[in-house]
DNA sequence: AACGTACATTTGTATATACAATTGTTGTAT
DNA sequence: ATACAACAATTGTATATACAAATGTACGTT
């Protein structure tokens, strides 16, 4: 990925705006490439997100606050993603019987069956986007990434 | 940046997806931290990159599809932005006489003075961001992102 | 029991983005 | 000159996101 080609310019860029600019870019482009895979499911991203850390739960629900604070993109409203997610009959959401003020999300067996072919388009993805990097690459890559 | 923690996740995540998920986690906490730099001055990060690249024709003005070719993010819409940037009168916009069917865009004064200042704003931002990274980490990171 | 505060979710509203369809313009071939 | 395809931007529509305000519930204090 040249980010010069990819914004068009000739003029060099200072390393540091280079850096965060290409991060970007590879974020954008990831983005891209798996919300293209999984887009003839009907799902966006966030809400297949949503369906893998309910099937983490393993049958244990899951509360609204709970599932917001395991996204990795955080969202200022979960509630609507699940409202989503209810129509496609992939969740239930059933009011907390020990605390009526928070609801229990759980996902349904449809969600269950759906989500392993949804599982093997993300994976194809994944191999195309990291094609080119070796695992040491990715070694490397995550530890300068910790250092955000 | 711990990964885990942030996604309050207790088992291991395979090095693939680990790394497609901390570039997420990365990017999204650059343009929180950037997003909230600029909030002051009104303007969005798609908007701020639009008004650079009008800066860096120097007074030769700029068509839509320039612009947008451009941009770090593409995005399906760049009438609205350049929109927005008008009522703040940021930008103008005329009829290329060339040919009528473009458009030209230019900076105005007023955007090139609040320009400056949003730069400062990004400069520190950016500073902030990167604070722990040494200048090898940034190119080693180069390196690393032009695989994708 | 009544009150106030904190909590968990939902709703309202404005803005942003994706994608398709439309409008207006230009250049080319007949 | 006319018709047609290609181009450049705009508009329409649906969906997504950010942020603030509102709703309903639980709990501690008096």
């Amino acid at each position: 990925m040249k980010v010069e080609e990819l914004i068009k310019t000739d003029k060099p860029i200072p390393l540091e705006s280079r850096t965060i600019i290409h991060i970007n870019l590879v974020s954008n482009k990831i983005n891209e490439v798996m919300n293209q895979a999984i887009k003839p499911y009907g799902i966006s991203l966030q809400q297949f997100n949503v369906l893998r850390i309910l099937r983490g739960q393993k049958g244990k629900p899951a509360n609204l606050s709970t599932v917001n604070e395991r996204m990795v993109t955080k969202m200022s409203n979960t509630t609507r993603l699940i409202d989503k997610l209810i129509i496609k009959g992939y969740v239930n959401r059933v009011v907390c019987p020990s605390n009526r003020r928070k609801i229990e999300i759980t996902i349904t067996p449809k969600g269950e069956t759906d989500l392993i072919k949804i599982d093997k388009a993300i994976a194809l993805a994944q191999e195309e986007i990291l094609q080119d990097l070796s695992k040491q690459d990715l070694e490397e890559l995550n530890q300068l990434l910790d250092k955000f």
